[in-house]
DNA sequence: TGATGCGGCTGATTCGATTCAGCAGTGGTA
DNA sequence: TACCACTGCTGAATCGAATCAGCCGCATCA
C-alpha cells in the first residue's frame, strides 16, 4: 500500500503520491524526501494497486483489442503480436475478444471492455475492407486496425495495397515481362484489398504504355487458385507474369503450372502478396509483397495511445520480399 | 452509478447492491423491490464500474495468458480463440501479452497483469514442452498451456501426443502399410510432442507385430524434410507408409516424393500430425493428425477458473484428419 | 406481557490510490 | 512590524462499489 510507503518514509501518502507520479518538481518535493520515498518503495517492493488507481483516474493502462478473426490464416495474430509489443513499450496492456464475426458477441465483447475503461479499443478485421464502426464504439476513442470508415473520418490503419500492387508489377516488369495477367479477384464488395491492388498493378503497368493482359477469376484460396488456372491453361492462357492476389492461390497456381509441364520462373514468373510464411515453403520460394501485420498492430496501438493524433488513414507500406519465383532479367 | 440506481428504485445502495450480485434471496428482499430495482438497472442503462468491485473484491474477471509465441505457425493463436471463447462463456475476458521467448518481457508481463489483479494466469508456449514455471507466478493462481512443469503439479493441459502417434500408425496399418517410416526428430530436448508421438508410433506398430522401419532425420521444418527425405530417397530408401512429425515437414516430404517420380498416396502413404490449414492445401490433401488446438485453449481458461479444479495434466485427444494421402486399403 | 424471532431493509465503513485546498515556517520587502 | 511570497508538505474528500452489523416493525410463544 501507499500508505505504508508513505509510513515507512516518514511522509504524507499525499506526498508519497506525488513522487511517483513524477510530479515532485511541480510540487517542489525536496530531493531528499523523494529519495526516502524511492528507498521505501525499493524496500517494501511497492507495486501501485492499479484497481484503486483507475477507480479515481478512470484511465487503466489497457487496450482493447476487438477483432473478427484472430487465429485462421496467421494474419490476425502477427497484428496483435505488434499491438502487444507496442502497448507494452507504453506500459499498457492488452485485452483482446473475437467475435468470430458474431455482431451480437462482438458488443458484448466492447460492452465489456468499456466496462472496465479500457483507455482505447482497436477495432481490427482479418482481411482489409470498409466496415461501419460498431455503435458501442460511438464516442469512444478507437483505431481501425486493417479496416477502414469511410463515412466517418476515423483513424485508421491500412496496408498500402495501392503501392503493393505497383511494386508486384514493377518486380515483373524488371524481370523483362510484358504479358502480365492477375490471377484472383474479390467476390467481397466490402473488401478494398483487391481494388487496390488491382489499381496499382494498372497504374505501373500504365507507366510502360501496358495493360493487365488479362484476369482468371477466382477466389482467393488453394483449391480456386488450382481449378482456375488449370481451365485457363487448358483453354490455351499463356504469359510470362502472373500477379496472384494472394500466396494461397499462387500455391494453387504453382500446382496448375507443375501439372501442365510449366517451370516457374523458368516459363512464368509469379509474384503474388501477403509474404506470409507459406510462400518461403513453396519450391520455388515464391515472391511476394509482404502484408505489415505486425507494423499495422503497432501503429494502431501507437496512434490509439497518442493524444495528439490527428485522424485519417495511416498506409503503411508493403514491401516486396524477393522469393525464386521471378525470373531474372 | 449504483447510487443513481438505488435512488430511482427508491431504495439503499446496499439492496440494490445485494440484488444485482444475486444475493436477493439470500438477503430475503421482497420480489417487488427486486424488481423496482431491476426496473431502474434497465431505465438508466447502469453497468457497474469494475474498477470500483475490483477494488473492493480483488477479482477482476480477467485473466492473464502469457505466451512465448503467439503469432508464427498460426497454431498459439487458436489457443487464443479457445481461450478467449471460454472466458468469454465464463463472464471474463482476456489480457494477453506474448514474451517473444524473453525472460525479461515475460517477467514485465507477468508483473503487469498482476498489478492488475487478474483472476489467474495461463502460462502457454507455442510448442509442447516442459517448462519450469516463472517465479512471478508461484502463489499465483496458474495453468500451464501445451507444457508442463514436471517437478510441481501444476495444472495443465496438453495434447495427447502418444495417442496421437498411435491413431497415426492406425490409419496407415488399415490402409495396409507394413514397412512403416518416421520423418523427423525433436532436436529441442525440452520439447515432449516428438519422443510422445514417437511412442504411441511404437506401440501401435507392436500390437501388430511390427516396429519402426526406419527414421529419416531431420528438423520440423519443409525445406529440411525435403532435403532429408531426398536424400533418403537417392540412397534407395523405400517405404510404404510415411509418418511425418509434423504437416510443414509433410510439405518438403511431398516434394521430395514428386521429385523422385513417386505418388502420394499410389505408392506411399503419408500421414502427418497438426492438422493444419496447410495440409488442406497440398494435393492431395495430407492426412493429418489434429492438434485440438483452441480445446486446449478454452479448456485452460475453464480450468483455470474451476474452484473445484484437481490439478495435474489433461491430455486432450487428437483426431485424425482424413485427407487423401493415405490409399484405401 | 415481555421475550424471541424473523422478514426486510439500511448506515457506515472499507478497498487503495489521486488530488484539491490549504497550512506551517522562513526570508525578504516596504 | 506588518505583509507577502515562496518552499515543502499534509488533511480530508473522492472515485463506485461490496459488506458487516444492525435496526425497525410485526407475529409468535410461553
Amino acid at each position: 500500500m501507499l500508505a505504508d510507503v508513505a509510513a515507512e518514509a516518514g511522509v504524507s501518502p499525499t506526498t508519497a503520491s506525488y513522487i511517483l507520479n513524477g510530479r515532485a518538481d511541480e510540487m517542489r518535493i525536496a530531493p531528499a524526501t523523494v529519495a526516502k520515498v524511492q528507498a521505501a518503495v525499493a524496500d517494501l517492493g511497492y507495486r501501485p494497486n492499479r484497481s484503486a488507481r483507475s477507480l479515481r483516474t478512470r484511465r487503466t493502462a489497457t487496450v482493447g483489442l476487438v477483432s473478427d478473426q484472430i487465429a485462421g490464416e496467421q494474419y490476425g495474430s502477427s497484428m496483435l503480436t505488434g499491438a502487444s509489443l507496442a502497448a507494452r513499450e507504453l506500459d499498457h496492456l492488452v485485452v483482446m475478444g473475437e467475435s468470430g464475426g458474431d455482431p451480437e458477441l462482438e458488443r458484448l465483447l466492447i460492452e465489456e471492455m468499456l466496462e472496465r475503461d479500457v483507455d482505447g479499443v482497436v477495432y481490427a478485421t482479418r482481411t482489409a475492407r470498409t466496415v461501419h464502426l460498431p455503435q458501442g464504439l460511438r464516442g469512444v476513442r478507437s483505431v481501425l486496425l486493417n479496416c477502414e470508415d469511410l463515412d466517418e473520418r476515423l483513424p485508421s490503419v491500412v496496408p498500402d495495397d495501392e503501392g503493393g500492387g505497383r511494386a508486384a508489377v514493377a518486380t515483373l516488369l524488371a524481370a523483362g515481362a510484358r504479358e502480365v495477367w492477375v490471377v484472383g479477384e474479390d467476390p467481397v464488395p466490402e473488401a478494398t484489398a483487391g481494388p487496390r491492388r488491382m489499381a496499382g498493378i494498372r497504374a505501373e503497368l500504365a507507366t510502360h504504355g501496358l495493360d493487365v493482359a488479362g484476369l482468371v477469376r477466382c477466389d482467393w484460396s488453394v483449391t480456386e487458385g488450382f481449378e482456375a488456372t488449370s481451365r485457363w491453361l487448358a483453354g490455351g492462357g499463356r504469359a510470362d507474369g502472373l500477379v496472384c492476389m494472394n500466396d494461397r492461390l499462387a500455391m494453387g497456381v504453382y500446382q496448375a503450372l507443375a501439372e501442365a509441364g510449366l517451370r516457374v520462373p523458368d516459363d512464368v514468373s509469379v509474384v503474388s502478396f501477403d509474404g506470409s510464411a507459406l510462400a518461403g515453403w513453396l519450391r520455388p520460394a515464391l515472391t511476394s509483397v509482404e502484408l505489415p501485420f505486425t507494423e499495422l498492430g503497432a501503429l494502431a496501438v501507437r496512434r490509439l495511445l497518442d493524444p495528439a493524433d490527428h485522424g485519417g488513414t495511416d498506409s503503411v507500406p508493403m514491401r516486396v520480399r524477393a522469393g525464386g519465383s521471378v525470373r531474372p532479367a
